[in-house]
DNA sequence: ATTATTTTTGCAACAATGTCGCATTTTATA
DNA sequence: TATAAAATGCGACATTGTTGCAAAAATAAT
């Protein structure tokens, strides 16, 4: 009942699709990209679907999206603080919230005005590290 | 001469290409797109060399990319410190590097080791700013 | 519960990037 | 200058993002 509670929360309409791709997010720590919902939604779901449904995700603020350096965009559910860490690993190619990490305050040049940020950080994560 | 310089440096064979593109590279303060670098070099280079020459470049450490939310990788030449700040503008759409701003050390879980970082900030820049 | 209205979905099609093989041209080496 | 090595242009294709449109599903109204 997880999932559908956030639909209602965030006032979107209750379809199975939804309902899945949701249930994938709260089912998974790490990142997840497009074809990562594809490839678990087979014939349940078509493409058009889960990038109108991610994107709608994004506008509405379930997910948020992760930057990286390649051209996928893969997406996580919104934790707190707001302002946090993102870990990509080289190894098992894993992208991962690190919202633990505590980030100190930075100041930027006069005259720019942050409306958010993304800090990714990568290297090998605790699992391929042993 | 600057553009050659640098090729040399690198060990990379000299070609008009190249040079090219770096030249563009050292009269350009923002990131640039492999698009962004077609539409000055429009006859005078092809897409598929702007894509490997890019690629060598990053590979040969002569820029690196920048990790943004969208599809499109940007590039820029590296700067010190190697680790900075990037900043883009939700306004005119730049991206840039800020070396200038400080990064205070932070810590990452144990398990975790950092190769590398890209440290993203989104908002309004000093330009469009006033 | 039915019907009407609003949203969402599936499908198809297309644009933009990234990526590569291969023959040809250019650069570096001998 | 001749030879070997590397880069380029062209063409082709894969992936991801994106949208129009009619059918299907969900929500609101009766
Ligand atoms: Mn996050
Ligand atoms: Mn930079
Ligand atoms: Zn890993
Ligand atoms: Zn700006």
């Amino acid at each position: 009942m997880k999932a559908k509670n956030i639909l209602l929360k965030y006032n979107l309409s209750i379809t199975t699709g939804r309902l899945n791709i949701l249930e994938i997010f709260l089912n998974n720590e790490m990142a997840l990209s497009e074809k990562d919902i594809q490839d678990k939604l087979i014939g349940v779901c078509d493409r058009a679907t889960i990038y109108r449904t991610l994107k709608k995700f994004k506008d509405t603020g379930i997910v948020h999206p992760i930057a990286t350096e390649g051209m996928i965009t893969k997406y996580v559910l919104k934790k707190e603080p707001e302002e946090h860490l993102h870990f990509k690993c080289t190894d098992c190619g894993k992208i991962m919230c690190l919202p633990e990490v505590q980030m100190k305050n930075y100041e930027l040049p006069s005259g720019f005005t942050k409306k958010e940020s993304n800090f990714l950080v990568i290297g090998t994560c605790n699992n391929c590290n042993n």
